[in-house]
DNA sequence: GCATGATCATGC
DNA sequence: GCATGATCATGC
């Protein structure tokens, strides 16, 4: 059969033309009208979409668009999936958060990370490249409550080319995930080494390695990946047009790489006093905001807001860091709290906290208070967990929290304070668990019916300390 | 002096 | 109303 009046093959434009048939409709409503021009057999039908919703086939919406749409047999090399048009086809899930905004379910994986190959390549002749600079985005709506995924509806269809300011990004991205991989250190790639590239864990099991050129440790296999984050932004500003934009740091043309850039930037108040900050960038320091440090972060960026784009799309939190006169730092860091009944449910490779940190770049702005006690402005670093310190350390004092709630948590009252079994922060070098909670009453329930106060997983001042360079701690 | 538990306060 | 950044209080 010949399908070429459809679409034409070496036309992108003609390509998502046709592609925008799909808007409106679900993967079963595609395989449907399908058959009926095909005349397919009951019995060929059914064998195709039982076989095409089994959740553990992951790929398995995607073919359904490749075969039963586009009318073309599955690829499985190196080359975009229409060839003589360059554009490769990505069918995606995005969802609607409980207030309304649209974000990416998932990362976009782009193709798998040959350790041997891709230490010979550059990124602009990077097989990641040629699946990447032109991509036919699929968006279907992902909804827990729908049983068969082939109910899915496909909301949007739309070429993307990552806009000039990105690929820059991108390509510093990859020479990271490359370098790392030249110094022998696959096994210690994480995701958040990178901004909107990231190099993403994909096994079919935990126990899954591979080989890497430089070194003889063993690495989880991994891809190339856009992000989450970057999905999540893409699809508000490319796809679905004019939503959540954010000001971007970078205005102008520059050569220098976007972190050094944002350095430079903060350096250039370096030993200002917050009061000299506030008053340079007219804040009103009586009534003090509650974030204020990291406020004047953005404010020394040239942003208005309280979001950056880059910073949005590479999901990079900002964390204030306030060093004492003694040179230590006072408090620890604070993550979002977890509940009870769902952290015994998890397991660790999937954890909210372990996936949070894996995936999430900071920003720590740099404060030391100085002999009159004020606070001085000291710089900034950009810093992601180090995959041991994540899968060693943290995953200790998880599994140990998982264990403690499970097996009942042992709490004692003692002068009008509880004192229970949670890890503490004299026993691991990492993390800690803590209370976070507006007050006694700001609970959650245990397994067992009990309510505790709100906890959350603490990163050891210590350890904020040993992870910031030596320059803050001295000058 | 620090570890641990507790809570304040802004802002969405 | 609650999440989150920030910091306090106290006993070992």
């Amino acid at each position: 059969m010949n399908y070429s009046k459809d679409y034409d093959e070496t036309n992108p434009l003609s390509i998502e033309a046709y592609a925008q048939k799909l808007i409106g409709k679900t993967f079963a409503d595609v395989c449907y009208e399908d058959a009926m021009k095909k005349a397919t057999s009951v019995e060929e039908e059914n064998s195709y979409v039982v076989s095409h919703e089994n959740k553990q086939r992951k790929g398995g919406l995607g073919e359904i668009i490749e075969e039963r749409f586009f009318h073309y047999p599955c690829n499985n090399d190196s080359r975009p999936d229409f060839d003589k048009a360059g554009v490769e086809l990505k069918v995606t899930p995005y969802k609607i958060n409980k207030n309304g905004s649209l974000a990416a379910k998932e990362r976009l994986i782009i193709t798998m990370i040959d350790y041997f190959a891709v230490v010979e390549e550059s990124f602009e002749e990077s097989h990641l490249w040629k699946k990447a600079q032109l991509i036919l985005l699929i968006y279907y709506l992902y909804r827990q409550e729908i049983e068969s995924r082939l109910d899915y509806k496909i909301g949007y269809a739309k070429l993307f080319a990552p806009p000039i300011a990105d690929i820059k990004i991108m390509k510093h991205d990859f020479e990271v995930i490359v370098e790392k991989i030249k110094e022998g250190k696959a096994h210690q790639l994480s995701e958040s080494d990178t901004m909107y590239l990231g190099a993403a864990p994909k096994a079919a099991t935990s126990q899954d390695r591979r080989k890497q050129p430089f070194s003889n440790e063993l690495a989880k296999p991994r891809a190339f990946a856009f992000k989450n984050s970057y999905m999540t932004y893409i699809l508000n500003n490319y796809i679905v047009l004019g939503k959540d934009t954010y000001e971007p740091i970078i205005k102008e043309d520059t050569t220098e790489f976007f972190e050094d850039y944002v350095m430079g930037k903060i350096n250039a108040y370096r030993d200002y006093t917050v009061t000299d900050l506030c008053r340079k960038f007219e804040i009103e320091y009586n009534k003090k905001p509650k974030n204020l440090e990291a406020m004047l972060a953005y404010r020394i960026l040239g942003i208005k807001g309280n979001h950056a784009e880059e910073f949005e799309k590479a999901n990079i939190v900002i964390k204030t860091i306030r060093i004492g006169k003694n040179n230590k730092i006072k408090e620890s860091m604070s993550f979002p709290t977890f509940k009870f009944k769902e952290l015994v449910e998890e397991e660790w490779d999937t954890s909210t906290f372990g996936t949070y940190l894996s995936e999430t770049r900071f920003m720590f702005v740099v404060y030391k208070f100085d002999e009159n006690d004020e606070l001085r402005l000291k710089g900034c670093q950009f810093w992601n967990i180090p995959y041991e310190d994540l899968n060693i350390e943290v995953k200790k004092v998880w599994m140990k929290t998982q264990k403690v709630i499970m097996d009942g948590l042992q709490v004692i009252q003692k002068n009008g304070k509880n004192r229970n079994n949670f890890p503490n922060a004299s026993e691991n070098p990492v993390c800690h668990v803590r209370p976070h909670a507006q007050n006694s009453r700001d609970t959650y329930e245990l397994p067992d019916g009990r309510h505790y106060p709100k906890q959350c997983f603490w990163l050891n001042n210590s350890y904020i300390l040993s992870q910031l360079r030596k320059e803050f701690i001295d000058g």
